[in-house]
DNA sequence: GTCGCGGATGTAACCGCTTACGGGTCTGGA
DNA sequence: TCCAGACCCGTAAGCGGTTACATCCGCGAC
């Protein structure tokens, strides 16, 4: 246990423990000859700061806390990947917290563990109730959201609206007309504007051609992976003639592959498949998905939160994101198709 | 910035800091109706410790550190969810280091940030060499590594060579005989006993059916998707009776599997194949693989840590663990298969 | 020569908690 | 009755930094 401390720098460089604070921090009214003696002082006796000592004079934590809802999740690790470049530059800590269940999550709502330790709170596609964000709010703590709105503090998102319309547009491209929608729950409180904005998506694409869908060319699912499988097969049952499915999750693309195959049919032969998401597996598969900009997405949240922090203005930074269509080899034009 | 300080909660509950410090830990001398008195006062003022000054005071940082190799694996997270869970148990956070690319792994080598502020560290399949080892041990703080051996400081693994051996027993058991390895690199100096134990196992499990493999069974790869593609067509044309393969990495059984298909072949009509890891995607594709227990990994590393800070003995924590095979559709008798 | 001023440094008071130490109270046994 | 010892609890000295404030120095202007 290296205890070098504060004082055995000073000692050594023949200065005050205020000059050599000073100094190692890069603070002004430091001589230049002073800076270089205490820097040389503190290399030679290996000296790092405490960071307890440090923060609790200093009276913050130079740490921000990120929520994510399981650990394991791809999706929230490349968002963590992008925040975490940010904030390291600008020398701050992460504290992870996970709610990998229920009981979990009612004991981070109710613990609140993260006050008095963080600076700033990045929420990963945490989706809380109204009430919920409104105790969080009111902790005084900053709070950044990814990847689902939140009114009680700013959020960074992808727009979703113009992802469906994305993906359905290409599909309209590709000489398809008849395209089904397996969407995930729209009705739950707290992510519901996440499905709601892709379907509007989905919908306007397809009015702007004049093509009216009917609610049979819709499956609710519910993000996961059977809701695919089934999808798939209560779509085509009650409409044949449908060549082009869109799915709000690889996962349910996925599940909708399978339940082609099962059928005898496969894509892009019979029926085009696309995704959302650019899950890690779908290049694997072949499927054609839609990417989000997940680094970046962390990354803004990131500087947001930084902003937040120092009390700056947030309103340069950008808040909704674009999304880009991947297309692999799940999707072909109809003619083709039916060739 | 509920700044109520233990003072205050002294003042309302009519004790002094210590005892106020005495009755919030739970530590022995403290009259239960005093405790009582405390703790209503504390709640009743939303009360929480400052955890820079205790861990000033105290002189430890109930922190761990985690390094993982880059955030979004899904094998690292995995382990971290495990050892999440005994940390939080006892009470740690969990201080998040990564290590995307050779510059950040250099940086972290030298400024090695996680001094004073963790009270050990997890290395989860960070391999280091064996200075590198030595410089970290050399600091005083606890160490475990996971998922990699380390002579400097104790790490929690699989049964490689048991691994090894129970996937080409079970491939044995099928009736194949002719059963080649495509392998991760044998030679790498950081990381070559995982591969090595793999092989060391495939090869005894052959040898005891008085099999004796040639040289033409083996592809060495990288672990990588592309290994896979390129070995099971070199070793497919080297040895064309050959009727099972088993990998060292899913990455390398899926890029196998791809190249089965770009010749015409499947799996397992044609070429059974084994996995390793069980990786998210293998239960889409239906790959037969070998699972390690990476939740149970990250719990008994977290585990041997906290002991180890403890001052206890780690002798009875179990530091090898086995795997398991999963048994999906890549892999078939070879009687049916070319039956 | 004196004064004023700005930059460089030192002194010491905190930051909020833990804990060694000592004092007070209460009990049971001599 | 007196005392030892157990049990509670308070006082105050840190833990290792940061920072308000005072001090000191050198220099140009008067």
């Amino acid at each position: 246990m290296s205890t070098t401390s504060i004082g055995d720098v000073a000692r050594r460089a023949g200065v005050s423990v205020a000059t050599v604070s000073r100094a190692l921090r890069g603070l002004p009214n430091v001589a230049e000859a002073t800076r270089r003696k205490v820097e040389a002082a503190a290399a030679e006796l290996d000296y790092v700061v405490n960071p307890n000592a440090s923060r609790l004079a200093a009276g913050h934590n130079t740490t921000i806390g990120a929520v994510v809802p399981h650990i394991g999740g791809w999706y929230y690790h490349a968002v963590l990947a992008g925040a975490q470049t940010v904030l390291a530059d600008a020398g701050y800590d992460l504290l992870l917290y996970t709610l990998p269940d229920a009981a979990a999550r009612e004991r981070f709502l109710v613990s609140l563990p993260f006050r008095k330790r963080v600076d700033g709170l990045l929420l990963i596609d945490v989706p809380l109730t109204d009430p919920e964000q409104e105790l969080m709010a009111a902790l005084g703590t900053h709070i950044v959201s990814v990847g689902h709105g939140g009114s009680h503090y700013p959020g960074v998102q992808v727009d979703n609206v113009a992802a469906g319309w994305m993906a359905t547009e290409y599909l309209l491209d590709a000489g398809h007309r008849c395209i089904g929608l397996i969407s995930g729950m729209l009705t739950s409180p707290m992510r519901f504007n996440v499905g709601r904005n892709r379907r509007e998506g989905w919908l306007a694409a397809l009015r702007d051609r004049g093509i009216d869908p009917q609610p049979s060319w819709e499956h609710i699912g519910d993000f996961r992976l059977t809701d695919g499988v089934t999808g798939i097969a209560s779509l085509l049952d009650a409409v044949p003639e449908m060549t082009a499915v869109f799915c709000m999750s690889d996962e349910m693309a996925i599940g909708a592959l399978r339940g082609l195959r099962e059928r005898g049919l496969s894509a892009p032969e019979d029926v085009s498949i696309v995704g959302f998401d650019d899950h890690e597996v779908t290049s694997y598969l072949g499927l054609t998905t839609v990417a989000q900009p997940m680094r970046l997405l962390g990354r803004n949240a990131g500087q947001i939160l930084l902003s937040l922090i120092d009390g700056q203005s947030i309103d340069a930074l950008p808040r909704t994101l674009p999304t880009s269509l991947v297309v692999r080899e799940t999707t072909a034009l109809r003619d083709v198709a039916h060739g």
